[in-house]
DNA sequence: TGTCCAATGTTGGCCATTCCAACATAGGCG
DNA sequence: CGCCTATGTTGGAATGGCCAACATTGGACA
């Protein structure tokens, strides 16, 4: 899904040089590239998918409400991308048993193979998002974005 | 945003680096904030209609497309946000006499006043934004995206 | 011990941003 | 003249984020 195109040099000038503006366009540019990666290779996965998946792989199994809190997801739409997930067989939800009112969530060997084929997808993604910058730059840009989410 | 509860420090390692995550929290973030300024002080004015004033004060009455080429919003999403704007005695639509299935916009001097108004929500927006950053990296962050949108 | 409070998972909804499909109409260009 | 494109419009979709309400469960603590 391409970015909607903007013509060149003819952006206002009360928008061109603004924050929001330029965090607005790389978003677009970075979405739509994304959106496209994810329908060419994402087997109708999508962001909440792949958010949970990884910090499961990451950090082992999990309530709900942890990975809300982790992933910074609301725990109703956890409910609801595990719903997918677990239709597919990638994770697996099963009841504590030492606090029944909470679920644990388990990533399936499934679940670690589709990560991983995200995993391409996304790094696919962010070498076109990259592309204009140097290497050096790129340092720099995840520096600064990192900064500015302080 | 997430606004939503993160346990701090959490961040899953394959999200936390990649600059498509990084852009789309710094997206979320700065909406958030520009959202929160044209709520308390925007009169019910959004981003759209912001673009779309700035560009009408800067270069003169425009067709509905070449706004929308300008300012990178989709035709359909022009007509909506004109159509509001008209409504408030902000912009005026005419039918091009040389080219009648176009629409001529012309701002108004009210939507000149709200432009002005507008503009301190929106540097007040950057400022939010840039908080985090010093001066030199402030630039350095324009340079910076503006490289990455070439 | 019993009562109240907080956390959990779920359902169902809302909003904003962005984008797309389809359509009638109007002009341009051959 | 006929074709093709641009234009404005309507309506809808995907995605991400959020919130309220509910039943259930367990912990805290009086």
């Amino acid at each position: 899904m391409p970015a909607h195109p903007v013509r060149p040099g003819r952006t206002p000038d009360r928008l061109k040089d603004r924050p929001t503006w330029l965090i607005s366009r790389a978003f677009a540019r970075s979405s739509a590239l994304l959106a496209a990666g994810f329908e060419a290779d994402g087997d109708g996965l999508r962001g909440y998918h792949y958010r949970l998946l990884a910090a499961l792989e990451q950090w082992g199994p999990a309530s709900q409400a942890d990975l809300g809190r982790d992933t910074g997801i609301d725990r109703s739409d956890v409910t609801a991308a595990l719903t997918e997930l677990e239709s597919r067989g990638l994770v697996e939800r099963r009841v504590d048993p030492d606090h029944r009112r909470r679920k644990i969530v388990t990533i399936t060997p499934q679940g670690g193979d589709a990560l991983v084929g995200l995993d391409a997808v996304i790094d696919r993604t962010q070498a076109a998002v990259l592309a204009p910058l140097t290497a050096a730059q790129r340092r720099q840009f995840v520096d600064l974005m990192a900064k500015l989410l302080d």
